[in-house]
DNA sequence: CGCAATTCCCAAAGCGCTTTGGATGGTGCT
DNA sequence: AGCACCATCCAAAGCGCTTTGGGAATTGCG
């Protein structure tokens, strides 16, 4: 069923079944109730493409997934945002446009996006220092959002992000008034914005404690299990071990806490452990009591919380760049306590 | 920069434009270079929309992931289908569009992309027994491909599973072998084919060795790690607790191992382990040695190969469906060992 | 009652492509 | 030379919608 078939059985023109399911004024109030009926009952929908040309919109947003070209590797919290994201999307009649893009491709899918006119916007996710996106997006008149921040990008843009190097400030404080003041770190990889800034944070508070930073129980790559796990075993091996443990994400501390009671020790004793946690759904950190002690915030209500700053910048793009710094929540669990006593 | 304007430049019209584009016989090999030549310069690419609109073909596939009302759960494995998947649509010149549906909306959400003519195609994900989308894509006439299958469905369907049955059978054969007659199964909703299929195995493999299917030491949830943790915490805690466990997926197994080693015991000497893997790019189960044996199959790889099919059949929409069924491989690792002797 | 202002609706143009149905001019063959 | 036949290109229609620019009733008001 189209607008033409469905005004022909309605005995009126395109022009009034259009505006009447469009909310427009010109057309009596009981003429659009008969239209609206008629509608649902022939289940009658706009075609997506068509409104699209008409209207020069594209009534859709994409969201361009980074695939490490090393590792392949797709972040897992892609799955939670896109679920926020989505909801969103749903409710303001917009389509969601995946495309994956390896580092090789990435200019090209957006270039892509934008010539084919194919969005209206997208989401920039897994911002690197000095990200090029930022610029390209700008020169190529694409409206955009970003989950995260890219340090060093001159131009303003939209961004929503957690405040990263505050957590692990906090994180590492919290470590320090425990006592500790060997603290390893398990960072991501660090040309990542959001390793850089955890980095940070973790590196200003000791500083201001006047603890040296040890490369040596510093570590960085992509956060899977079996890297938390062979950086942990590495670290407890060295003649002055770490007695706590900062992770980036819930996976390596799930990889920290194997190699902790691999050696025999006891997490939360022995060491401890903080991790952040991006509250994934299938990955909850324990039910009431958190199982790790952790920054947490959640990543699927960042992706809903993005898209509809996205939206609001699409239709009306005279607004300023908004900027959104969300504060993760310490949750203390069972992963942490005082630091033992050397004997 | 559109046709129109391309065309211009070219001194051509836009018929001969397009055709040069799209690789019709009817232009001439060197006015063909010239206009690639030009498209290129000038970043031109069609309009997804117009041509949509002009070929009567939306080329996009719809991916609509349920989100498990219950749990908010997005499932962990979707992020790697979607990458295998969208290489694919990338080389074929597809969009992939994304919707999220918890179960109250999903019928509307199908009915939604065939009405508004958004998708070619959808890929159905998480298929339950008896599942009511394969009907009505059937009755709405939108093509699909199932990730998975579902048992019950009487009408023919293009699919893509992984040998469940027989991987589970074979799972806990390898256990009995290993001496076990004590085997817990932590599984996922049963209500979802997969794990009904999965327990079946199991359930088969037991009765062949004459061994009786204790229901105390099975269970069915949603695939987290407390949820692996709880189940096995509590079967240890029984009078007659299993020596062995076959979990559903690898973050289920990594809270099995955890609630292992918190009773004091060791992962493949006091407790055998073995769990499906999904060979997720952000969970890998170890790197030479996997840490767990386990039945593995690519999701990624089923992605990929999955939109093939489904590309293939909306090329040709009177192939017959086509059905794959993948085995899993049984990789041994050190997660299982002989069954502790009775002392 | 007469005229302007509303209200409610419509025909047609246009969005950017593909595709149908020629038109044109050059070739090969008798 | 005359004819059929390609090879190469083009004008225009059409995909399904929105939107512009009216037009015909109806209403309000002096």
């Amino acid at each position: 069923m189209n607008l033409k078939q469905l005004s022909q059985k309605l005995g009126l023109s395109q022009t009034t079944v259009s505006r009447a399911l469009n909310g427009y004024p010109e057309v009596n109030e009981a003429t659009r109730l008969r239209v609206e009926r008629a509608a649902a009952q022939y289940h009658y929908r706009p075609s997506t493409r068509a409104k699209g040309l008409a209207t020069g919109k594209a009534l859709a947003i994409g969201h361009v997934i980074p695939i490490s070209s090393k590792h392949e590797m797709v972040n897992p919290v892609f799955g939670d945002f896109i679920a926020g994201a989505g909801d969103t999307y749903a409710r303001h009649g917009y389509e969601m446009i995946l495309c994956t893009a390896d580092d090789a491709q990435e200019e090209q899918v957006y270039r892509g996006l934008k010539a084919r006119r194919a969005v209206d916007g997208v989401v920039v996710h897994g911002p690197r220092l000095n990200d090029s996106r930022i610029k390209l997006l700008h020169e190529i008149g694409l409206p955009f959002a970003v989950h995260g921040r890219s340090s060093g990008a001159t131009l303003p843009y939209t961004w929503l992000d957690v405040n990263n190097r505050h957590a692990f400030q906090r994180a590492t404080d919290f470590l320090l008034d425990l006592g500790h003041t060997r603290i390893g770190l398990i960072n991501g990889m660090e040309f990542m914005d959001f390793a850089h800034r955890r980095r940070d944070g973790y590196t200003i508070a000791l500083l201001e404690k006047g603890i040296p930073v040890d490369p040596a129980i510093m570590r960085s790559s992509e956060m899977t299990e079996v890297f938390g796990y062979q950086s942990t075993r590495d670290m407890l091996a060295l003649a002055n071990p770490p007695t706590a443990l900062l992770c980036a994400s819930l996976i390596s501390a799930l990889g920290a806490r194997r190699a902790v009671e691999e050696a025999g020790l006891v997490m939360g004793r022995d060491v401890s452990i903080i991790t952040h946690d991006d509250d994934l759904s299938y990955l909850k950190n324990g039910d009431e009591i958190p199982i790790f002690t952790a920054t947490r915030s959640s990543v699927r209500a960042a992706g809903a919380r993005l898209a509809e700053i996205l939206l609001g910048a699409i239709t009306d793009p005279d607004l300023p760049h908004q900027n959104v710094l969300l504060e993760a929540e310490l949750m203390v669990g069972r992963s942490t306590g005082p630091a033992p006593r050397k004997d």
